[in-house]
DNA sequence: GTTGGAAACGTAACCGATAACGATTGCAAC
DNA sequence: GTTGCAATCGTTATCGGTTACGTTTCCAAC
């Protein structure tokens, strides 16, 4: 049960089997050359010692190890979301995956923790990586897909369709009456956050809209970064009627600085997020966004990386996911048209 | 980005720098026997390459490796949950954290899976382990916590008072002024399946309130089995007037098959589960339900199994966490009192 | 009986890093 | 000028498994 002593390796096997180790090795790799009898010898020893090969020596040894590694710098519900894409597009794919967090990074948003966890597994251990949502751009000897990458990084990604997740919301909100729309901004780095400010922009300007830079408040995908910026927004006279964040959690903290101010939502407010988290159907009330499958970005990302490491990839290196706005009940036509804005247009 | 040639290897470093791995070693892990100017070259090479300590070169040398292990067969929410308190006991512990999934048994409910996962994690790669919710005993050469053990385990484990969090259920019900209690069991090889159904058991018994044996299921946990149940529970004529179902997963099934046979809840019929999932709260009506903090349990087995590699732990090597009760909407007393039982009582 | 060649198996050199050990150097004490 | 002791650094065995290569065995063909 708890400590059965010293692990049993291949030597250990061979002295029992009465071989060398090179003949066990060759019976446990199903090579040719052993004969039938020893074979037989060789598997009752492996069987009798509970013998199982050290994925280390292994890996050491040869190159390939038929394990693939994700990096994470922490473990929200959607990272569960991708796991599960991962696994099983690995299901019976002969891939095992190995996740690597850094206790010393972990918590603490410390520039290149992707690399530090990147390098310490793509040493032999694993064949591939997938790493999720990284600082920055990430080197490395063995194939690399990335979960949301920085913006205009060139290496092989799964993206979700942000753009076009954020146009549809403003479309959703100027089709509801909005005009004075404000904008909650991600960590400007990261190409979601990009991709997701186009988007607000884009729409505006299509729509004939005029593009405030006031009402545009620069957070960091942090939720507890809204507070401020949502309370600065809301207490100014001419407030917008609608506020967009770039992410649920940034969203669902300007619902609680809009109850703090005695806004109703949706009647004085209308509130979108993005990313579709669980606690976003929860909210009272329910919360605009746009959902973007973090189990398919998981799927497709170890397809992908799998393929890569086979060398027989054969589609784009760059993967781009639909996205689906959800309209729920924090969203709803303004209650009344700001003044400031009528006699202006 | 994408491939950046071979890895670097400590000899890379050796050469550069003109000195041998040795020293290159002594540098790295800041041993006594260097001069400042040695370890001023080397440490000038280390960065013009990149280099990065291979995990599996130290592992296979050493026996220590700093980085503990946890083998898990899906990644659920709650598996997040379980890893934020793991890595927050982590945090700047010196204890890296790699988790293990074997693309063979993903999914597939297989026997077996946790040792599996476990002889190959602790070849020599991991210092210790977190099994959660394992199927049987298992066995290892480094030390071991379980997170949710089998019953009658003797291992290091860390659960949660699954006794006391059923008999708080019952009396809740029985404050109500049910009788007829139902009940669903979970896998009963799990020794929180078998707390859960002790302690319907025996606070119906203080109470004075004799056990039905026809009124309890025997499901597995998986949310599916808990369907026919419910419904051969329910469209009896005398059903249950509640039914505790030993797991939030079960219960949600529970409260579709009442929706379906028209039954309201909690009108007709009063529902509670176990777990506090996050969906439970989304449920209509709320689930109540029993929290266990998953959190918590990954946060004291990895305090648990850290000390235990160092050997340092003193407290006890069974760790028993509070529960607590969590009534929603779910519950009721009930609508009117069954003949069968007011007679007979 | 000899020879050829393939099958079967062992030997030893790795893979990258560590640590015990030995070798060299420098400096102070005698 | 020795001697002795640190300080500094290289050499080498080692971890467990894989594989190129060499050796032995065995059977068929001549």
């Amino acid at each position: 049960m708890a400590d059965g002593g010293s692990p049993v390796t291949m030597s250990d096997v061979a002295r029992l089997a009465g071989v060398s180790t090179a003949t066990v090795s060759r019976v446990v790799n199903g090579r040719y050359g052993v004969s039938a009898s020893t074979i037989a010898q060789v598997r009752s020893a492996i069987e009798r010692l509970g013998y199982e090969t050290s994925l280390v020596a292994t890996s050491l040894r040869r190159s390939r190890t038929n394990v693939l590694g994700l990096v994470t710098h922490s473990f929200q519900s959607y990272t569960a979301e991708v796991l599960k894409g991962v696994m099983e597009a690995l299901t019976q794919s002969g891939f095992d995956l190995i996740i690597y967090a850094n206790s010393d990074v972990y918590g603490t948003y410390s520039e290149g923790w992707e690399q530090r966890h990147l390098t310490r597994l793509s040493g032999t251990l694993t064949d591939g990586c997938i790493v999720v949502t990284p600082w920055g751009e990430v080197r490395s000897s063995t194939p690399v897909v990335v979960i949301d990458p920085v913006r205009d990084s060139t290496a092989p990604s799964v993206t979700a369709d942000n753009l076009g997740g954020a146009t549809r919301v403003v479309e959703h909100l100027l089709g509801l009456g909005h005009r004075r729309i404000g904008f909650i901004a991600g960590r400007s780095s990261l190409a979601a956050a990009w991709s997701r400010e186009e988007g607000y922009r884009t729409a505006l300007a299509e729509a004939g809209v005029p593009v405030d830079p006031t009402l545009i408040g620069r957070g960091d995908f942090n939720p507890e970064s809204a507070i401020p910026l949502a309370r600065a927004l809301l207490e100014r006279p001419d407030r917008p009627t609608a506020i967009f964040a770039a992410s649920d959690g940034m969203a669902l903290k300007v619902l609680e600085v809009a109850k703090e101010l005695g806004l109703g939502v949706p009647g004085d407010l209308s509130v979108v997020g993005f990313d579709n988290i669980p606690e976003s159907a929860l909210a009272e009330p329910g919360l605009t966004t746009v959902d973007q499958s973090m189990y398919r970005l998981g799927y497709e990302a170890a397809r992908m990386l799998k393929s890569l490491v086979t060398g027989e990839w054969e589609g784009p290196r760059q993967i781009l996911l639909p996205t689906r706005l959800l309209a729920r009940g924090s969203t709803a036509p303004p209650r009344i048209t700001t003044p400031q804005i009528t006699t202006r247009a």
